[in-house]
RNA sequence: AGUCCCUUAGCUCAGUUGGUUAGAGCGCUACACUGAUAAUGUAGAGGUCCGCAGUUCAAAUCUGCGAGGGACUACCA
C-alpha cells in the first residue's frame, strides 16, 4: 500500500481553486474536454459577447456560471461542447469612452481628428480590459475558448453581417423611412437622447402658446359651431396638424360660449377636469344675472355654459376641419384630421386634447402611425416625401406668406430676426380667423443643442428599417418552439413584445461600426446592397471603368483567399467605405448611406459570423447545426437585445430559431435589494470576492440561493453559510474516510460487495445516492441549476454525513477487516465519488480536487480529471423507495425519542431499557422492524417493543382524508368533519370492524371507506409519550442501577477519547489507564471493563487508590468527580 | 405610459394536481451530542402567506381589482 489518500489541513477553496486551475493548465483539460467528446454528437453553445471596454462585475459571474454550468454537464453526458469566446466592440459607449480619453466631441470628428483616426482609437480601446476579462473567466473557472474569439469589428466578421443584411435586404424586408430625432437645425445634425440629456441642454424659455380652436364637422353629438380645444407651446408645428388626440377615459364636456377675440358665439369642447383652467380670467359661469344671452364683445365677463358630458373615447373618429390649410399629406389625405385617442392624455395642464403633428414629435408619430393618420407630409421637387420644415428650419413654399421663414427666430443671424416669430405671427392669424380661443406667453423648460445654444426641432431623419412588422407574426410561431427558463419570460415579456414589434430602425449616426452596405444614388431611384467583399471588389472594379473612382481601393483582395492576411488588405469600416463610390445600372453615382448599423444587429449576426458563414464553415453551419444553439443564457435584460436580435435574424433569414434552450437570469442586487452601482459604493469586486471566497463556494451561493431567472440578494454571509455547511461538510466527511481508510489501506482493490451483503444502512444510502443521480439528472436536462445543486447539498449534509456517516462511524474504526468493512469503505467512497461528479458543473474546482483525491489511490477512473469522465448511470435497481421509507421512520422515530429525552433531561449517553412503538397495520410493523437496530443505536436504548392494539390500551385518533372524501363529498365537508370529531374511542373500533361507516346527510347517503381515514394512536397511558404525524413513540425511563453503570461506563468513553485527541495521540495508538478508586464508580467501571478499554484501545485500566503521572479530573455526574491517567504504551 | 416579473418567520428561500396543525436554513435563547465536522440534535421565541373581493365544502395555491418593489421599452448599447 504506497499511494494514500490525502489529507488536508484545512478548507481552503480559494487555494483548492488555485492548484486544480495549475493541474487544468498543464493537463489541458479544457481542450481534452472537448478533444475526447465525439464530434458527432456536438451540443452548440452560443456565448454572448460582453464588451471589453467596461470592467466585469459580480453579475458577470453569476452569468457565466450558468453558462458553464450546463456546458460542463452536457459534456459529461458526451456531448462535444465548443465554446467560441468573442467581443462585442462597437458601439457608443465605445466611442462615448474615446471621446471622453481624447478630449473631443462628436463635431469634432471628420474635423479635429479624422474618421480613420477617430476609429483606430476606438479599436485600441474597445480591447482595454481584456487581459482582466481572461482573468476573470480563470479565476472564476469559466470554460471557454479564447484563443481565438470572434471579435465584430473584424472584416470577416463584418462580411458576414453583410451578407445577412443583405439576404434580408433581397428578402424586401428593407426600406429607408424615417423616425422622428432631436434636430439641431443649426448645427444641421440630429442629436442623441445622450447629448439632450447632457447638463445645461434643458433651458427654460418664453414661448407663445396657443390654445387653438379647431372646428369639428357636425354629427349627431355635437352641435353646429363646435371646436375642439387642444394647446400648443409650438404653434409652428399647427400647420403640420394631422390628428387631435383624447384620453379614452378622461370625461370632456361640450361648453357653450364666447370667444374673447371675436365674440362669435362657440361651442368648445375641452376636459372635464380642465374648465376651471381654460375658462377663468374673463369668463364665469353663466347664472340668473349674466346669462349666455346677454353677451355682446367688449363686456368684461363673458359667460359660459356647460351643455354635454361625454368620454373621451365618444369622441374617436370625430372628423374636423383643417386648422391652417396650407397643404395636404401627400399620403391618405383623407384619413387626417380626425379625433384618435391615446393612454399619454393626461389632464394636468393644457386643454386634455393633444395636438398631434406627426412630423414633429416622437408620441405624435406613434400614435398617428397606430390609427392609420398620415403625417403631413408633402412631396418636394424630386417627389421625395418631406415635411413643411426643411433642414435649415425654415417653412417650405407650400406655407405661403410664412414661406422661408425660421420656426425659430434663434434661428437667424444676430440682428435678422423679425420682431414678430413665426409663433406669433401664425397666433394672430388664428385669432382673427376665430381659430384661436386664448394665447399666453409661457414659460417652459426646452432642449437645446449644446453647441450651438439654439432650440432644437424633432424633425422626421431618414433611417433604414428592417419590415419586422411584416414576420413578426412568424417569429412569434417560431418562439413557440423555444424552451425558455422561465417560461414566462418567453410567453409574456418576450412574446407580447414579438406581437407589439415596431420595425427595427437599424440606422445610428455614428462612427465606429458597421456600415449600411446600401449604396444609392442621389435622387434615390437607384440604390445597390452589398454582401461581400467579392461582390464590392466587384462594383468598385465597375466604378472604376465608369471612371468614378480611380482606383480599386480592394485590389490587393483575394477572391476566395480566407487567410487572415488577406482580409487585413482592406477595411470595412466608415472611413474606408465612405470613399466608395459605385455606379449605377444607369450609369449615375451612388453613395454610400451615411449610417451604421445597430449594433445589436453586430451580435445577434454571431451565430453565423463568428465563423464566416457563409464564406467559410458552409458544413458545420449547414449540416451539423452550428447556426443554432442547444442553449444560450444571459441576463434577462437581453430580452429585447441579444435574444430579440438573435431570433429575428435568424428567424427572417433561415426561418428557424436562433436557439432550442434559454435561460435568462436575473439581477445581481446588494443584500438589501438594491442595485449595484459603483455611485451607491454597494458593488461587490468580483476578484476580490472569488479571492476570499474562492469560486466554488460564489458559484454554489449564486445557484442554489435563487432560482437563477429570481434576482439575488447578494449577502457575503451566504457564501460563508455555503462555504461551511456544504464544502465544509463534504470536507470533513471526506477527511473521515480518508483518515481510516488509510489506516486500513482500502483502495477499493477489493471485490464489489454486492449490494444483498451490504447492510442496510449501506443499500439505504446507495439507493438515495442513485434517486439523487436520477434528480440531479433531470434538474440539469430541464435547465434547474437551483434544484440540482439544493439535492445535492441535502443528500450531503442530511443523508451522507449527519446520517450515514454518523451512524457508521464504529464501522470504521472498530475491529478487522471484514467484509461488513469493506462494504461501509466502498459504500462512501462510491458517495463521495458520485457527489464528486454530481456537484461538478456547478463547482469545478473543489469536484476535481475530490475526484483525483479518490481516483489517485483507487485508479478506478483513466481520466485524470472530473470533467472528463461520464455522468453517473442510474441504477434503478439499488432505488428501493421502501427502505427509503424505512429509513425515514428510523430517521422520525430517532429524532421523537431524542425529543423525550430532552424533555426528561436523560443525557443520550445514558443508556434507557425500552421504547414502545404503537403498529396499526403491517406495514408499518415491518418497516420499523427492519430499522429497529438503527433507531436503537442511535438513541442508545436497549430494546424496541412493538405494540400491538390487542387489549385496546391505545388512545387513537382519527382523522378524515380531505382529499378523497372531498371528491366524493365536497358539499358535507363540513358536516362530516363534525360527525368524526365526535367519535369515541367505541365509534373508531366499530368503523374499524365494519370497515367504514354509512350514514346520511342532509338526505344524502354517505358511504365512507377505511382508506378515507388516517388512524393514529394519540396517546399510550401511563407512559411518557411523543407523537408526531402518524407515528407515536413511547419511551421507559426507568434507569436501573446496571443502566446507570453503563452510563458512566459511557460517560469515561467520552472523556478519554477527548483526552486521547487533545493529546495528540493517532486514532491508532494504544494506551494505558490509571482511574482512582472510589465507591461510586468502581463498579460501574468493573461491568464494563471490556467494553471501555475497547472503545479507547486501552491496553489495560487499573483502578487504584493513588494515581501516579498527571492526573485530569472531571465530573462524572453531578457531584461525582473521577481523577484519571493516561498515557501512550 | 406600456409589457413582464416579484411579494411566505428578523434574513435567505421551499411549498407538488387547491386538502388536515404553512416548512427549511441562517440568526437569537437554552440544553445536549461528537476520536470526521468549521458540523449536528432537541426545545423555545418568531407568520395578517402584501391588501381587498370572488370561485369553492376547502385558497399561500385559482380569478379579478389594488398596493409596494424590480426589470425592460419610450430610438444611436
Amino acid at each position: 500500500m504506497s499511494v494514500k489518500y490525502r489529507e488536508h489541513k484545512g478548507l481552503n477553496l480559494p487555494n483548492v481553486a488555485k492548484e486544480v486551475l495549475e493541474k487544468w493548465k498543464l493537463e489541458n483539460t479544457f481542450e481534452e474536454s472537448v478533444n475526447t467528446r465525439d464530434e458527432n454528437k456536438p451540443f452548440v453553445f452560443f456565448e454572448g459577447p460582453p464588451s471589453a471596454n467596461g470592467m466585469p462585475g459580480i453579475h458577470h459571474v453569476m452569468g457565466r456560471a450558468i453558462k458553464d454550468i450546463f456546458c460542463r454537464y452536457k459534456t459529461l453526458k458526451g456531448y462535444r461542447v465548443e465554446r467560441k469566446a468573442g467581443w462585442d466592440t462597437h458601439g457608443l459607449p465605445v466611442e462615448l469612452s474615446v471621446e471622453k480619453e481624447l478630449g473631443i466631441t462628436k463635431e469634432d470628428i471628420g474635423s479635429k481628428i479624422t474618421i480613420e483616426e477617430y476609429n483606430a482609437a476606438c479599436k485600441k480601446t474597445v480591447m482595454k480590459y481584456t487581459d482582466v476579462w481572461n482573468k476573470l473567466t480563470e479565476d472564476m473557472g469559466y470554460w471557454v475558448d479564447m484563443s481565438d474569439p470572434y471579435i465584430t469589428y473584424e472584416n470577416k466578421y463584418i462580411e458576414s453581417v453583410w451578407w445577412l443584411l443583405k439576404e434580408i435586404y433581397n428578402k424586401d424586408l428593407m426600406y429607408k423611412g424615417y423616425t422622428i430625432q432631436p434636430y439641431s437645425p443649426k448645427a444641421g445634425t440630429g442629436l442623441s437622447s445622450h447629448e439632450i440629456n447632457q447638463p445645461g441642454c434643458y433651458q427654460d424659455v418664453t414661448d407663445t402658446t396657443v390654445v387653438a380652436q379647431f372646428k369639428a364637422n357636425t354629427n349627431d353629438v355635437l352641435p353646429e359651431n363646435t371646436y375642439f380645444l387642444a394647446w400648443t407651446t409650438t404653434p409652428w408645428t399647427l400647420p403640420s396638424n394631422t390628428a387631435l388626440c383624447v384620453g379614452p377615459k378622461i370625461e370632456y364636456v361640450l361648453v357653450k360660449t364666447f370667444n374673447q377675440y371675436t365674440g362669435d358665439s362657440v361651442n368648445l369642447v375641452l376636459a372635464k377636469a380642465l374648465i376651471g383652467k381654460q375658462l377663468s380670467g374673463k369668463y364665469v359661469l353663466a347664472n340668473e344675472d349674466l346669462t349666455i344671452e346677454d353677451f355682446s364683445l367688449g363686456d368684461k365677463k363673458i359667460p359660459y355654459a356647460v351643455e354635454k358630458e361625454f368620454l373621451g373615447s365618444d369622441l374617436v373618429g370625430v372628423t374636423y376641419e383643417q386648422l391652417l390649410p396650407y397643404a395636404l399629406p401627400h399620403e391618405n389625405p383623407e384619413k387626417a384630421f380626425q379625433v384618435i385617442s391615446g393612454n399619454f392624455v393626461t389632464t394636468e395642464d393644457g386643454t386634455g386634447i393633444v395636438h398631434i403633428a406627426p412630423t414633429f414629435g416622437q408620441d405624435d408619430a406613434q400614435v398617428a402611425k397606430d390609427f392609420g393618420i398620415p403625417p403631413m407630409l408633402v412631396l418636394d421637387e424630386n417627389e421625395n416625401p418631406v415635411p413643411l420644415i426643411n433642414l435649415q428650419g425654415k417653412f417650405r413654399p407650400e406655407m405661403d406668406e410664412f414661406a422661408g421663414l425660421y420656426v425659430k427666430n434663434e434661428y437667424y443671424k444676430d440682428g435678422d430676426a423679425p420682431d414678430k416669430s413665426v409663433d406669433v405671427l401664425i397666433a394672430i392669424k388664428l385669432k382673427e380667423e376665430n381659430k384661436a380661443f386664448k394665447v399666453e406667453k409661457y414659460v417652459h423648460s426646452y432642449p437645446h443643442c449644446w453647441r450651438t445654444d439654439k432650440p432644437i426641432l424633432y424633425y422626421p431623419l431618414d433611417s433604414w428599417f428592417i419590415k419586422i412588422s411584416e414576420v413578426k407574426s412568424r417569429m412569434a410561431e417560431i418562439n413557440k418552439t423555444i424552451n425558455w427558463k422561465p417560461k414566462a419570460t418567453g410567453e409574456g415579456r418576450f412574446g407580447n413584445w414579438l406581437e407589439g414589434a415596431n420595425d427595427w430602425n437599424l440606422s445610428r449616426s455614428r462612427f465606429w461600426g458597421i456600415p449600411i452596405p446600401i449604396w444609392r444614388t442621389e435622387d434615390g431611384t437607384e440604390q445597390i446592397c452589398i454582401g461581400s467583399a467579392e461582390e464590392l471588389k466587384n462594383e468598385c472594379q465597375k466604378a472604376v471603368e465608369a471612371g468614378l473612382m480611380d482606383n480599386n481601393p480592394l485590389a490587393s483582395f483575394e477572391v476566395g483567399n480566407m487567410d487572415k492576411s488577406n482580409y487585413e488588405t482592406f477595411d470595412f469600416h466608415k472611413n474606408y467605405v465612405d470613399a466608395i463610390i459605385l455606379v449605377s445600372p444607369n450609369g449615375k453615382p451612388m453613395k454610400r448611406e451615411a449610417d451604421l448599423i445597430d449594433v445589436w444587429f453586430d451580435s445577434g449576426s454571431m451565430p453565423i459570423a463568428q465563423r464566416h458563414y457563409p464564406f467559410e464553415n458552409q458544413e458545420l453551419v449547414d449540416n451539423k447545426g452550428f447556426g443554432q444553439a442547444d442553449f444560450i443564457a444571459e441576463g434577462v435584460d437581453q430580452t429585447r437585445g441579444w435574444f430579440y436580435t438573435l431570433h429575428a435574424i435568424a428567424s427572417i433569414v433561415f426561418d428557424r430559431p436562433a436557439y432550442k434552450n434559454v435561460i435568462s437570469n436575473g439581477l445581481v442586487l446588494d443584500k438589501n435589494g438594491v442595485k449595484m452601482s459603483k455611485r451607491l459604493g454597494n458593488a461587490v469586486e468580483p476578484f476580490e470576492n472569488l479571492s476570499t471566497y474562492g469560486a466554488d463556494a460564489t458559484r454554489w451561493y449564486m445557484i442554489t440561493n435563487a432560482q437563477p431567472w429570481d434576482n439575488l440578494k447578494f449577502d457575503l454571509d451566504g457564501i460563508t453559510e455555503v462555504q461551511r455547511k456544504f464544502f465544509g461538510t463534504l470536507y470533513n466527511t471526506y477527511g473521515f474516510f480518508a483518515l481510516y481508510a488509510n489506516v486500513d489501506g482500502f483502495s477499493y482493490s477489493e471485490e464489489e460487495v454486492p449490494l444483498n451483503k451490504r447492510p442496510e444502512i449501506d443499500r439505504w444510502v446507495i439507493s438515495k445516492l442513485n434517486s439523487l443521480i436520477q434528480d440531479v439528472e433531470e434538474a440539469y436536462e430541464i435547465y434547474e441549476p437551483t434544484k440540482a445543486g439544493r439535492l445535492i447539498q441535502g443528500f450531503v449534509t442530511d443523508q451522507m454525513s449527519n446520517w450515514y456517516v454518523r451512524l457508521c462511524r464504529r464501522r470504521f474504526w472498530r475491529g478487522d477487516y471484514t467484509e461488513d468493512k469493506i462494504a461501509a469503505y466502498q459504500t462512501l467512497y462510491t458517495c463521495l465519488e458520485t457527489v464528486s461528479i454530481l456537484s461538478s458543473p456547478i463547482a469545478p474546482f473543489y469536484a476535481d480536487q475530490l475526484f483525483n483525491d479518490l481516483n489517485q489511490v483507487s485508479k478506478r477512473h483513466s481520466e485524470k480529471s472530473v470533467h472528463l469522465t461520464n455522468f453517473p448511470i442510474v441504477d434503478k435497481n439499488a432505488i428501493d423507495k421502501d427502505l427509503e421509507e424505512r429509513m425515514s421512520i428510523a430517521q422520525k422515530v430517532s429524532s421523537m425519542v431524542l425529543s423525550l429525552r430532552k424533555k426528561e433531561n436523560i443525557k443520550v449517553r445514558q443508556p434507557l431499557q425500552k421504547i414502545m412503538v404503537p403498529v396499526l397495520d403491517q406495514d408499518f410493523a415491518r418497516r420499523i422492524e427492519a430499522v429497529k437496530d438503527l433507531i436503537l443505536s442511535e438513541v442508545n436504548v436497549k430494546e424496541l417493543e412493538l405494540l400491538e392494539d390487542t387489549a385496546g390500551v391505545l388512545v387513537k385518533k382519527i382523522k378524515p382524508n380531505f382529499k378523497t372524501i372531498g371528491k366524493k363529498y365536497g358539499k358535507h365537508m363540513k358536516a362530516i368533519i363534525a360527525i368524526t370529531n365526535q367519535w369515541s374511542q367505541d365509534d373508531i373500533i366499530l368503523l374499524d370492524k365494519n370497515n367504514g361507516w354509512t350514514g346520511e346527510i342532509e338526505g344524502d347517503p354517505i358511504a365512507l371507506e377505511m382508506e378515507d381515514f388516517e388512524i393514529s394512536t394519540d396517546d399510550i397511558p401511563g407512559w411518557l409519550v411523543a407523537t408526531e404525524g402518524n407515528y407515536t413513540v413511547a419511551l421507559d425511563e426507568t434507569i436501573s442501577s446496571a443502566l446507570k453503570n453503563e452510563g458512566i461506563a459511557r460517560e469515561f468513553v467520552n472523556r478519554i477519547q477527548n483526552l486521547r485527541k487533545e493529546s495528540g495521540l493517532e486514532v491508532t495508538d494504544r494506551i494505558q489507564l490509571q482511574i482512582k478508586s472510589d465507591d461510586k464508580i468502581n463498579l460501574a467501571i468493573n461491568d464494563n471493563l471490556n467494553y471501555i478499554c475497547s472503545e479507547t484501545l486501552a491496553n489495560s485500566l487499573d483502578l487504584v487508590e493513588k494515581i501516579q503521572g498527571e492526573k485530569v479530573v472531571f465530573e462524572v455526574e453531578n457531584g461525582v468527580s473521577a481523577e484519571l491517567v493516561l498515557s501512550k504504551v
